[in-house]
RNA sequence: GCUCGUGUAGCUCAGUGGGAGAGCACCACGUUGACAUCGUGGGGGUCACAAGUUCAAUCCUUGUCACGAGCACCA
């Protein structure tokens, strides 16, 4: 990576090429991978493996450029450093994408192929279609080491979940048993809680008359779904309810089906809600199921796997549930059984995946029990062993795992880790086995059968910190680490994942390792377009991120969102942002350009007693950067690190420092020449440190010009740390006076609207001997940034300049003489108007300083500086107003 | 219904018990040899509202209003 000292520089910095050739070194040279650092410590995240089946989108871009930030402060900070990419297999999302691509190439289903078949062609998808992001995702800079990178449906996963699966199925907290899921009809398989999405949809409730079997009255019941009725196995009504006590224990009749079911009294019944009768189906509906099983309830099952009615359809046998809605309607309109119906305005259970009505159903299902392992979850967050950033989402966390719900983990699916789960065609026996057994370990018959169904990817997710690492194969586990780098220092995510994946990673780690799987939880925002909105294909107000990496460059796009991120919960991201963070990208290549040429003059290392005060200052300043960069960085408080390095570099560096540093470096003193030049390397060799884990293209690109060691990669340089030596408050302050002076002469011109061309003389009063002998040094740096061809500095009561202007700062007054006659009138109203400022600011601490409560009972400090501050406004009063005077 | 969050400049958001901030946008002027993807200067806010605590409240407490998110319920 050696570079032409003599090659000309471009005007602006073209990221393009820069990146491509970058990342190629980077991965080529194996800076990626984890080596011992000097601090002897690990970091590791491990990454939340994005979808086979996806692409880049900003809330990826967001994810990776949080986690690479960190990853590279780390890696520089000295820590042995790992970051573990791999991808998930997506159950039923790739599934379903294979099934789509079947059908339209050749307009067969999943079931038209043999299971091991239409497995075998989802590899073959996910090898020449899957995975397009792994690479999407190097366009942004990710230093994870590849060489980690697992797939969830790779062996070493599927060990992890064949083992953790057999040890909880021996321990009883996997169960088979007959259990009410949400049912996809769509996708024909069971979902869990966490994937129905509630959508407002119109409906309408049905006020059916159901007769009371000895003939003398109706109850009457509402529902929003009357098909349901087929499957009716209980009325209930509340044990106090006055109204309908009398008919507990009698029966009554299912309309159209003339089932006859008990009335029964059950406190779940709402007396204020409906009609205070309930229809009871246990086989369709969630709280009825519980009802049921309180009762003895027979359960009637009315629906086929893809949602039409079964035998228990009677005439509406094969039409889907919403088409018998529609026509048992209306046979009960036709029956004078509907009483009434009222539009409605409901939630009704979505699949996340299919989009389709979703239906209560009882079925076979396999279950982890999660109350204990909820309860372990809870105790290591709430005594801090993991920690939250920002701690509020643990809030969202217990709410969660304090009424934990058993855990539906078995799909009716063929892409995905299948049950280990065994059972005997011989002797019925089932067990659990990690390897495909040969025969029945009870009968020793030859014919074991695997359970068909496969696992919830979130199960294999939740494993995730442990499989990465290799757990459990113990060859694995001493090849990638485990003991070192697990549990992992920090889990990055979104907050809509906190109870999907968050929550039960900590179960998971909990259970199989006893240990935390992660120390922190750094929850980052959702990324929204710039009105707010959610990004998302039907809107088309997506920005693709590699689009934007293509435009403005990555390191742009980097800054952007991390400058956005800090313990927020949105970021609203607007292109014009992207843009302006491209201009400071530019900024700072230009500012690279500037020393670029007087490189060749600097020396290695800065001799302290050889600077003059301006570098001083710039050091001064400099170091409080590093300092501000270390501290935000630890706190996961990224718009800080971004406003810091900013700031410093246009307001500081920029703005000042090379502007002083022009005459010197196109002057003929050669050793200042040479200071100077050395100084500005060394700041900008500093501050490419200080930028690289946000924007690691272009600093790294400018250190391969800068760097003195020629086998040197920025990326694997140490961070820079504060000195507190490096602090010179002396030159901190009066430089400041000097800013202040020369953003005042700069506001008196603009004010009179003299040309920038315009030559000015400048008279300053002044009785501070520091602010005096700093002037005079600096005089021709004043001269330069004002314009001006002389500078008198004298005495405070000395004779002021007739036909002039001024302005006063607390500690000197500014006169500018013109050679014209300047209009007395504007420049009075001009300095009173200041005076009443002035007056304004005085008065409030004036205010305070007579009140003698606060002079009792405020803290020392504060009213020392309160005194401080107001003799500052005093000072500068004081001056305004004698000027005044001089001037009428 | 419960929980959490948010209300600060035109916009996006920092912030602190003690003089209201940044970036962008806006206005004016300007091509001095790093940069017009630039520079210099400027205007602009009852810190949602009300009460309380305090010497002092944008910040703490309580309430009100508005907005957002999640969960639950939905006969």
């Amino acid at each position: 990576m050696d570079k032409d000292e003599k090659k000309e520089l471009s005007k602006t910095f073209s990221p393009g090429d820069v990146e491509k050739k970058l990342y190629h070194f980077w991965e080529k040279e194996g800076l990626f991978k984890p080596k011992p650092g000097k601090t002897g410590k690990t970091f590791c995240i491990i990454m939340p493996p994005p979808n086979v089946t996806g692409i880049l989108h900003m809330g990826h871009a967001l994810d990776a450029a949080t986690q690479d930030i960190l990853t590279r402060y780390k890696r520089m900070k000295g820590y042995e450093t790992l970051w573990l990419p791999g991808m998930d297999h997506a159950g039923i999302a790739t599934q379903s994408v294979v099934e789509k691509k079947i059908y339209e190439e050749e307009g067969k289903f999943r079931h038209d192929y043999k299971r091991d078949e239409f497995i075998k062609k989802t590899w073959e998808w996910k090898e020449h279609h899957g995975g397009k992001i792994q690479k999407q995702q190097r366009a942004l800079g990710v230093s994870c080491d590849w060489d980690y990178s697992l797939f969830t449906m790779d062996s070493e996963a599927n060990k992890a979940v064949n083992k953790a699966f057999v040890d909880m199925y021996n321990e009883g907290l996997i169960i088979q048993s007959d259990y009410i899921v949400n049912w996809d009809p769509e996708l024909q398989t069971a979902i869990s809680d966490a994937e129905v999405e509630y959508k407002e949809l119109k409906g309408a409730y049905y006020h059916i008359k159901y007769q009371i079997k000895d003939g003398s009255n109706f109850l009457i019941v509402a529902t929003t779904r009357p098909e349901t009725l087929l499957g009716d196995t209980a009325v209930a009504v509340h044990p106090e309810d006055k109204r309908f006590k009398k008919y507990i224990g009698q029966k009554a009749i299912v309309p159209l089906c003339q089932r006859e079911v008990p009335i029964i009294a059950d406190a779940h019944v709402d007396t204020t809600k409906g009609t205070g009768c309930l229809k009871v189906t246990p086989g369709h509906d969630f709280n009825d199921f519980e009802i049921g099983k309180r009762h003895g309830l027979e359960i009637i099952n009315i629906l086929n796997k893809d949602g039409t009615l079964n035998e228990y359809g009677l005439e509406w046998q094969g039409l889907s549930a919403l088409e018998t809605r529609k026509s048992i309607v209306e046979k009960l309109v036709e029956l004078d059984l509907l009483e009434k119906q009222e539009e409605v305005i409901h939630q009704v259970g979505h699949g996340e995946r299919s989009h389709a009505v979703v239906e209560p159903m009882v079925s076979k299902q396999w279950f982890v029990k999660t109350k204990e392992m909820a309860r372990l979850a809870i105790k290591v967050v709430e005594q801090e062993k993991v920690r939250f950033f920002p701690r509020n989402w643990e809030n969202t966390y217990f709410s969660w795992l304090r009424e934990p719900k058993d855990w539906c983990i078995s799909r009716q699916l063929w892409w995905g880790h299948r049950i280990p789960i065994f059972n005997c065609k011989s002797c019925s026996h089932q067990w659990a086995q990690e390897e495909i057994p040969s025969q029945c370990p009870k009968c020793q018959s030859q014919n074991p059968i695997q359970d068909p169904d496969v696992l919830d990817t979130w199960f294999s997710s939740a494993l995730w910190p442990l499989s990465t690492l290799g757990w459990p194969i113990e060859s694995k586990m001493e090849e990638k680490g485990f003991s070192k780098f697990y549990p992992s220092s920090v889990l990055i995510t979104g907050h809509d994942i906190i109870f999907f994946w968050v929550a039960r990673m900590v179960m998971m780690g909990l259970k199989h390792t006893q240990e935390i799987p992660f120390h922190h939880v750094y929850i980052h925002a959702i990324v929204r377009d710039k009105y707010g909105r959610k990004m998302s294909k039907s809107l088309g107000n997506g920005i693709d991120p590699l689009q934007t990496c293509d435009q403005y460059g990555a390191d742009s796009l980097r800054f952007t969102l991390a400058a956005g991120s800090g313990y927020n919960r949105t970021i609203d991201l607007d292109p014009a942002r992207i843009e302006g963070y491209r201009n400071f990208i530019n900024k700072l290549w230009n500012a690279f350009r500037f020393i670029y040429p007087f490189l060749s003059k600097a020396s290695k290392d800065i001799v302290i007693d050889d600077l003059d005060h301006q570098d001083r200052w710039i050091l001064s300043e400099l170091n409080t950067v590093i300092n501000k960069m270390n501290e935000s960085f630890d706190e996961y408080r990224f718009d800080d690190s971004c406003a810091a390095i900013y700031q410093f570099t246009y307001s500081k560096f920029c703005s000042w420092y090379i502007e002083f540093s022009k005459p010197i470096l196109y002057g003929d003193n050669l050793t200042q020449q040479k200071m100077r030049a050395t100084v500005l390397k060394h700041c900008f060799k500093k501050m490419m440190a200080l930028l690289h884990p946000i924007a690691p293209f272009i600093s790294e690109e400018i250190w391969q010009y800068i760097k003195d060691d020629h086998n040197e990669a920025l990326i694997t340089t140490e961070y820079p740390k504060y000195e507190k030596s490096q602090i010179f408050e002396q030159d901190q302050l009066e430089m400041n006076q000097f800013i202040e002076v020369s953003t005042k002469i700069r506001e008196m011109r603009q004010n009179i609207g003299l040309s920038p061309k315009k030559e000015i003389k400048i008279e300053i009063f002044t009785d501070q001997q520091d602010f005096c002998r700093y002037i005079e040094k600096n005089v021709r740096f004043l001269s330069g940034i004002t314009k001006s061809s002389e500078i008198k500095i004298s005495q405070k009561s000395s004779r002021k300049p007739k036909q002039s202007i001024m302005a006063a700062t607390s500690f000197c007054e500014i006169f500018i003489p013109l050679d014209r006659v300047i209009n007395l009138k504007e420049e009075i109203i001009r300095l009173k108007k200041e005076i009443s400022k002035t007056e304004t600011d005085f008065k409030k601490f004036e205010k305070k300083l007579s009140n003698q409560n606060f002079i009792e009972k405020a803290k020392e400090e504060v009213v020392f500086s309160t005194k401080e501050k107001a003799a500052k406004f005093l000072a500068r009063l004081e001056s305004l107003k004698k000027n005044l005077n001089n001037l009428k």
